[in-house]
DNA sequence: GAGGCTCCTTGCGCTGGCGCAAACGGGCTA
DNA sequence: TAGCCCGTTTGCGCCAGCGCAAGGAGCCTC
C-alpha cells in the first residue's frame, strides 16, 4: 500500500516484520548493515548482545553515557525527551527493525533521549567502541550510518518547520500518517497504529495538549477519517488525513 | 568568554576565525577532518574546489540533487526550508568554518534546505562521490562525520522539544544565545550577532511572527538586555537572557 | 462483579500571540 | 539633499488553542 501526495508525504506500510527470524536475517535487513559482505555481517553478529526490556522499563535514560547502539527486534519503544519542568516530549515511537541510540556512534556523548519499552520488547545491542571498530573496518557501514543520520536530521528539520509554521490540526494529521507508515498494521477497518498511544503522547508529538488532540480526533471520527479507542487510533481513510495535512481542505475547525 | 547555566545551555564565543589562512590550515581545524594524518588531509585538499557566492545568491536550492558538501571559509550563509505555502523557515545561520550540505554524504538525496549567502561569501566544496570515496579510504572521517551528524540530530531534537513546549519569549532567548555563540562577535557594548538578521528571520527561527519578535526585543531593550538596530541585535547581558530562557524569572509578558 | 485506576471526553472561560494596518526611520541611491 | 525602499514599531481586534474541572468509559485486579 502506498500513495503519494502533492508535496511528497509518503505512506508506506512496512511489511509486518516477522520477529522470529534468525538474527543474521534481521541484521541483513537493517539499513545500517546493508551491502556488507557475509564475513562482515558475521563479525557484526558476533559483537551483538541480546537484551530484553519489560513494558514500562527503559533501555536507557536521557543523560546516561551513550555506550550502546540498539536494534529493536520485538516490541515497541518510545523515545522521549524531558523538559526542564519535568514534563516530556515523545520524539519517536519505533518498532522492530529500527535502530536507536545511534548517537553512541559518536564519541563521548550522552543519550539525548530516554528509550522506554511501550510493551515487552527485545533487542540486540553493540558496545559503542566495538561498533565504531566495525565501522572503521567496514567503511560501507560508515556510509550507511551517514545515510541513516542524514535521514534523521532531515526528519527533524522538517518537523521543526511544521511545528513552527503549521496549525495543530495539520500537524496532528501528519503525525498520524507518519505513525501509520512507521508502525501501522493493516486491519479490517483500516490501518491500526500498532502502539499504545495515549492522547497525551500524541499531544507531545505534535506540540499541543491532550484536550486539543481529543477534540480534533473526535471531529475526525465523526467525519469517518479515523476510528478511536482507548490508546488506539485506526486510520480509516488516509487520503482524508492527507487532505488535512495539505491544503486540499479548508481548515474546518468548528462547523455544525 | 564562557558560562554555563542550570541546565547546561552553554555560550562559547568562537575565536574570531581568520579567514585568510591557507586552506590546509582551515581544513585541519574543521571537525570533519580532525585527526586525519597529513597525507589524508592533503588528499582532501586536492579534491576540494573553491567557490564564491555573492550576497543574496545561493550555494544550492532546496530540492537540488545533493551533489556537493560545502565548507564556508568567508561570509555568512542562511539555511532555509520552504513551506508548502511559499513562506520559509530559517533553520540555521552559519559562519566561516562551518560545514553545510552534509546531507550529500548520503547517497541519492536532495538538499532539504536552500543555502543563501547573507553576504558575499566564499567556500570550498567536494563532490559527493569523491568525499564518499575519501570517507571509505579514511574511516576516521566517517567517525567525524557521524559525530557531526549526531550533534545536528540532537540540536534539532532539542529545538523541536523547545518549540513544542516553550513560550515564544523563552524560545527567542535561546535562539539569541545560540546565535551569539555561533556567530557572535565581541564588541564594546556586548556580543554582536554578526549576521544581518531581520526580525522576520528571528521569527522564522523561533516559530513566531516578526511582530511578536519586535515586541519582545523592545521589551528586552528597555530592560537593558540587548541593544537593537536595523538587522542587528547586540546581546548586552547574556545572563539575563539565560534567566529568561530558563525558569529563573517569572515570564513577565505585560507589566507597566 | 465490584472497585478502582487510568484514559478519554466535553463544556467553559480566558489569553498568548497572530494578523493587519498605519506610521516611523535608517540607510541607500540619484 | 531629497526621495525611496525596506525593515521596524506599535495599536487594536480577534481567535486558536490552552487550562481547568467535572463526568464518562475501558480495562485490570481482587
Amino acid at each position: 500500500m502506498r500513495f503519494r501526495d502533492t508535496i511528497g508525504l509518503v505512506l508506506t506500510l512496512k511489511a509486518s516484520l516477522v520477529t522470529d527470524l534468525p538474527l543474521s536475517d534481521i541484521l541483513q535487513k537493517t539499513a545500517l548493515f546493508s551491502g556488507l559482505e557475509p564475513a562482515a555481517l558475521q563479525a557484526v553478529q558476533l559483537a551483538a548482545h541480546t537484551c530484553q526490556s519489560a513494558a514500562g522499563s527503559y533501555f536507557f535514560l536521557q543523560g546516561d553515557p551513550a555506550e550502546r547502539v540498539f536494534l529493536l527486534t520485538r516490541g515497541r519503544v518510545k523515545l522521549t525527551q524531558m523538559n526542564p519542568d519535568g514534563s516530556q516530549v515523545l520524539l519517536r515511537a519505533v518498532g522492530p527493525g529500527t535502530l536507536f541510540g545511534a548517537v553512541a556512534l559518536a564519541q563521548g556523548e550522552l543519550y539525548p533521549v530516554s528509550a522506554e519499552s511501550a510493551e515487552d520488547s527485545g533487542g540486540v545491542y553493540w558496545g559503542a567502541a566495538s561498533l565504531q571498530e566495525l565501522v572503521l573496518r567496514h567503511p560501507q557501514m560508515a556510509l550507511n550510518a551517514m545515510s541513516l543520520m542524514a535521514e534523521r536530521v532531515q526528519e527533524f528539520q522538517q518537523r521543526f518547520r511544521e511545528l513552527a509554521t503549521e496549525r495543530v490540526e495539520r500537524r496532528l494529521a501528519r503525525a498520524l500518517l507518519r505513525l501509520a507508515s512507521q508502525t501501522g498494521r493493516k486491519v479490517a477497518e483500516g490501518v491500526l497504529i500498532d502502539l499504545p498511544l495515549t492522547r497525551q503522547d500524541l499531544a507531545e508529538m505534535t506540540g499541543t495538549t491532550l484536550f486539543t488532540v481529543s477534540r480534533i480526533l473526535n471531529q475526525w471520527e465523526t467525519r469517518g477519517l479515523v476510528t478511536l479507542g482507548r490508546e488506539r487510533v485506526i486510520v480509516r481513510f488516509p487520503h482524508g488525513l492527507v487532505a488535512v495535512a495539505e491544503d486540499l481542505l479548508p481548515p474546518q475547525t468548528s462547523q455544525p
